[in-house]
DNA sequence: TCAAAATAGTACGAACTTCGTAGTATTCAA
DNA sequence: TTGAATACTACGAAGTTCGTACTATTTTGA
């Protein structure tokens, strides 16, 4: 809760910018022909964790228009990442899984996005990764 | 250099989801009605920079195709944040400058950034918020 | 020197995404 | 039992990206 320097506030804005200017350079070099969009990912992910849930659930979780989520669960559904199913107890809404390709598709995901972490422990000596590691839990925690 | 373990991976990619969506969310929050999309703001700030810069300039160093550049300086253009000029050496480029507004434009994207970076460091004492800005640093320079 | 190639940028249209409005189907509430 | 609420979709408008084709200008090299 101590309240950093104009000047702290200054160096990790700039650090900040060449932090996310390399590794984004280095994510979209890596983007293949078939990758989803930002939303569809991050949806198909959600399902992963959460499966059974409803669009509406997914919409509110990423903020987005219910509207959208439909049309994103729409294109998840014809690449056969996930599928929908008209539940027993509530015959509106949908239960949304992923299919066997969209556990694969997850993983993929999931592993470029561990590879990207791994890159930057590897510019830290032990110590350094360790500190760096419970300094973003602290502040994603709080 | 060190290699970090798969389990120090595992850590800093959990907590990396969990730290994104917390300032994502805040984000989107702040987003104002008027608020550019990300290219144009980073068009904006890269010719707030380069004084003077291409199209292609900005193109190249954003990674997008030059046509998707030309319609961002348009938009940027119509909104009076930017203004084309032919040089007089080359007269088949444009020379692209920010107008005041576009000025005010990029000091409140800033702040808004600095404001961001800042709730970050405020969840570290001073050690740690120290130590975050060289872990950052070193990171983003390597 | 001068024609061909290269360069800087734009116009246009296709494909895609987001989201508001209006609709269907179903459940809840009084 | 009927009217409100809920879950979702169809459709269309507005916006973005980018490839192709174009204009204008500069550079190159025979």
């Amino acid at each position: 809760m101590t309240e950093p320097t104009h000047e702290q506030v200054d160096q990790l804005t700039r650090a900040f910018e060449r932090f996310t200017r390399r590794f984004k350079v280095a994510e979209s070099a890596a983007a293949a022909d078939n990758a989803l969009n930002a939303l569809d990912a991050e949806a198909l992910v959600f399902v992963g964790d959460n499966p059974g849930c409803g669009v509406g659930e997914v919409a509110r979780y990423l903020n987005v228009a219910m509207t959208t989520m439909s049309s994103a669960v729409d294109r998840l559904t014809r690449r056969r990442l996930i599928e929908r199913r008209r539940t027993e107890d509530d015959r509106r809404s949908l239960a949304l899984t992923v299919t066997d390709k969209g556990r694969q598709a997850i993983d993929d995901h999931i592993a470029a996005y561990r590879e990207l972490c791994r890159v930057m422990l590897r510019s830290l000596d032990p110590r350094e990764q360790a500190e760096l590691i419970r300094l973003t839990e602290k502040i994603a925690g709080s």
